[in-house]
DNA sequence: TTGAAAGCGCTAACAG
DNA sequence: CTGTTAGCGCTTTCAA
C-alpha cells in the first residue's frame, strides 16, 4: 500500500516531504527539520533522509513555506531599463551576492513608467519578497507609493535613482560632483558654450548632475539658461538635437546617459561637426565600446557592479536584523573621469 | 470586538480575505470570488468588496493562492547573460506580453555556466513558475538536466540556444542560412580569407551559424580549417586575436557575437588595419552603436523584442491548454544583414 | 531524538 | 447568491 502510493508520487512527479516520510518510515516534521539541517536531529536520520532527497531530486516547494514561514527568500529587484550597461552591470552585483545567501532575485522592469512602478511596490506589499532594491523611474515624480512601502516595513535599498525627499536607506554615486567635475574639465579643455544633453527631463526629480553641471558654469561665471538645456525625450527629437546643435553653436557637451551617445555621434557625423575641434563630448556611460568609438569618447563610468553588491549587502544586513532601526545611511560610490580623445584640447 | 481586530490588522498592515470579510460582515469565500469576479456573485457585494480591497491596498498573498491553486501566474526565463543587447531586447518582449496575461517574470541568469542553469531548472521543478522561457548556456553540452525537465510536463519554450536533439518547442533565427548569408557576403565583396570570431567555443555544441560560415567557404572552394576559427575564452585572448589577425592575414571576419566587437575594433586600430580595406568585418550584433562606429559596421540584427514576445505567446499557449500535447513546433524568425562601411567593397 | 497537530492565506467543492 | 469546510506543502510549537 505504501509503495503504490510512493510509484503514484513519482508518477505524478509530485515528491514532497510526506513521500519523503511515508517512504522512510518516519514523521513529516523529521524530515522538514532534517531537511533544513536542523539540530534536534540525528546525524544518521539526515543523511538517510538527505540521500533519499538527493536521489528523488526533491526540492521544496516554494509557496509552502513562504506561506508557513512568512520568508520567501527572494528579493524583488526593481530597475527602469535593462538594455542599459549600467543597469545590467547592477543586476550582476545583487545576483552574486543574492546568490551567495542563497536567495532568489525577481527582476521587474518599470520601463521609466510611473504607473508600472506603482503596480508592481504595491505587489510587493503581500509578502511577495523578503526585501526590496530599486531604482526610480524617471516619470516618478510623487513619493506617497514609497512612503507606503516603507511604513510596512519591508526592508528597502534604493540604489541610483532614489527619493531623495525621503528618509532611507540609499547607495548612489557622487553625483553632483560628477557633473561639477565633468562640466569643469570641458572648461579647462576650453569649452565656454556647454550643452548639457539628457533624457525625459522632469523638473520634479531632483538632478544631481545637473545641478552641478550649473554649479561649475555659474562659477566661471559663464550663463546659464534653459538654452543649454537639451531634453531628448524620444527618437522624434533627433531633430531637436540637431537644430539646437547647429543654432547655438555649442563648444562642448555633457551627455548625461548612455542611450543618448549615438543620436549625438550620429547628429555630428551627419552635420560633420568635428570632435573634439569644434565641439568637445564627455558622457556618463558604461560601455566598453566607448573606448573604439571615433574618437574615443571620455566617460565617466560608474562602478555599477560594486553598486549593485553594496546595495544588495546592505539590503540583507536589513533583512536579517529587521528591528535594527537604525539611523537610515546613504553610501556614495565615487567614480571617475576617464578622459579619452573626445575632450582632447585643440584650440 | 470585531472594531479591535481590524484595527489590528491595520496596524500590522496585514490586510487578507478575512480581514475583509470580518469587516464587511461576509464570508471568506465570498470575498475570494467576487476579488476573482466570480460570476457567482452579485454586482452589489462585488462592488463592496472590491471598493474595500481598493481602499486598504489589499493584494492577494502571492504564495497562499500559490499553494492551493498549484498556479503561481509567474513565469521563468533563464538567459546566459544581461549587458548583451540582445538578451535585453528579448527580456522586454516577453515581459511585454507577460505583462498583458498578468504574469510575473522571474529572470535567472545562468552566466553561461552550466552548474547555475542546472541548479536554476532544479529550482523550477517544485513549481515555483507555471511556465518556462529558457536559452542555454554556452558551458552547456549535456542535456540530461533538460529532459528530466520536459518530463515534468512543465510548459517550456526554447530560445535562441536551444538544444537541438531535443525535441521541443523552439523559437529561433535562421542561424544556419545567415552564417552562410555573412560569409558570403563578404565573398561577394572579395574576400578570401575569412576568419569565424566566436566566444567560448565547444565543439559539443551544435553552431548553425559556424556550419553556414563552413558550408559557403567549401561552397566557393575556400579551404576551412581550424586556423579560420578563432575562439576567445575571455579577456585574455586578446593577444590570441591579435596573433591571429596579424599571422594569417584575414582579408574578412564574422564576428558571431556582439561582445567581440570592441576587441576586434580595438585590435585593428592597434595594428593599424584599416577596415574595410585590409579587413571587412561584419557581425552578429543588436547595438545600435553599430551605426556610428568608425568604419559603421554591417551587422545581422535580430528580431530580439520579437524573439521575446514570440516565445512568450508560445510558452502562454502552452500553459492555458496544457494537454494539447500537439507537435512541438520549432518557430523561425528571420533577420537580414544590414551592409554598412566595413564590409565596403574596395579592392 | 522524534512525532502529532495546528495553521499560514487562499481556493474550490459542496451545501444551503 | 452566499457560507462552510477541507486542504495545498510546509514549519513550528509542544508533547512524548
Amino acid at each position: 500500500m505504501i509503495k503504490s502510493f510512493l510509484e503514484e508520487q513519482h508518477l505524478k512527479n509530485t515528491i514532497t516531504i510526506q513521500t519523503i516520510a511515508k517512504a522512510l518510515q518516519v514523521s513529516v516534521s523529521t524530515v522538514s527539520k532534517a531537511l533544513n539541517d536542523s539540530h534536534e536531529i540525528s546525524q544518521e536520520t539526515k543523511d538517510k533522509i538527505l540521500a533519499y532527497a538527493r536521489e528523488y531530486d526533491y526540492s521544496p516547494n516554494p509557496y509552502a513555506s513562504g506561506l508557513r514561514s512568512k520568508k520567501s527568500k527572494t528579493i524583488g529587484v526593481v530597475i527602469p531599463e535593462v538594455g542599459n550597461s549600467f543597469f545590467a552591470a547592477v543586476i550582476k552585483g545583487i545576483e552574486s551576492v543574492a546568490r551567495k545567501k542563497g536567495y532568489h532575485v525577481l527582476i521587474y522592469l518599470s520601463n521609466e513608467s510611473f504607473e508600472k512602478e506603482l503596480m508592481i511596490l504595491n505587489e510587493f506589499q503581500a509578502g511577495r519578497v523578503d526585501g526590496i532594491l530599486i531604482s526610480l523611474a524617471l516619470e516618478t515624480d510623487t513619493f506617497e507609493h514609497i512612503e507606503k512601502l516603507l511604513e510596512k516595513n519591508i526592508p528597502t535599498v534604493f540604489f541610483d535613482r532614489i527619493p531623495h525627499a525621503i528618509e532611507a536607506t540609499k547607495v548612489v554615486t557622487n553625483d553632483f560632483e560628477l557633473g561639477y567635475r565633468a562640466t569643469k574639465h570641458l572648461i579647462q579643455q576650453g569649452c565656454r558654450k556647454i550643452a548639457y544633453l539628457l533624457y525625459r527631463h522632469h523638473q520634479a526629480m531632483s538632478n544631481q548632475r545637473l545641478e552641478g553641471f550649473i554649479k561649475a558654469l555659474e562659477e566661471t561665471a559663464l550663463p546659464f539658461s534653459e538654452e543649454n538645456l537639451i531634453d531628448y525625450q524620444n527618437a522624434n527629437d533627433k531633430n531637436r538635437l540637431k537644430n539646437a546643435l547647429s543654432l547655438h553653436a555649442f563648444d562642448g557637451i555633457v551627455i548625461s546617459t548612455e542611450e543618448l551617445v549615438t543620436p549625438l555621434y550620429a547628429i555630428c557625423k551627419q552635420l560633420k561637426i568635428n570632435i573634439p575641434a569644434q565641439l568637445k563630448v564627455l558622457s556618463f556611460c558604461d560601455f566598453p565600446l566607448a573606448t573604439v568609438l571615433t574618437p574615443t569618447l571620455t566617460t565617466i563610468k560608474h562602478p555599477a557592479f560594486q553598486m549593485g553588491e553594496t546595495s544588495a549587502i546592505s539590503l540583507f544586513k536589513k533583512i536579517e536584523k529587521p528591528r535594527q532601526n537604525t539611523h537610515p545611511e546613504t553610501l556614495v560610490l565615487a567614480s571617475e573621469i576617464i578622459e579619452r580623445e573626445s575632450t582632447e584640447r585643440t584650440f
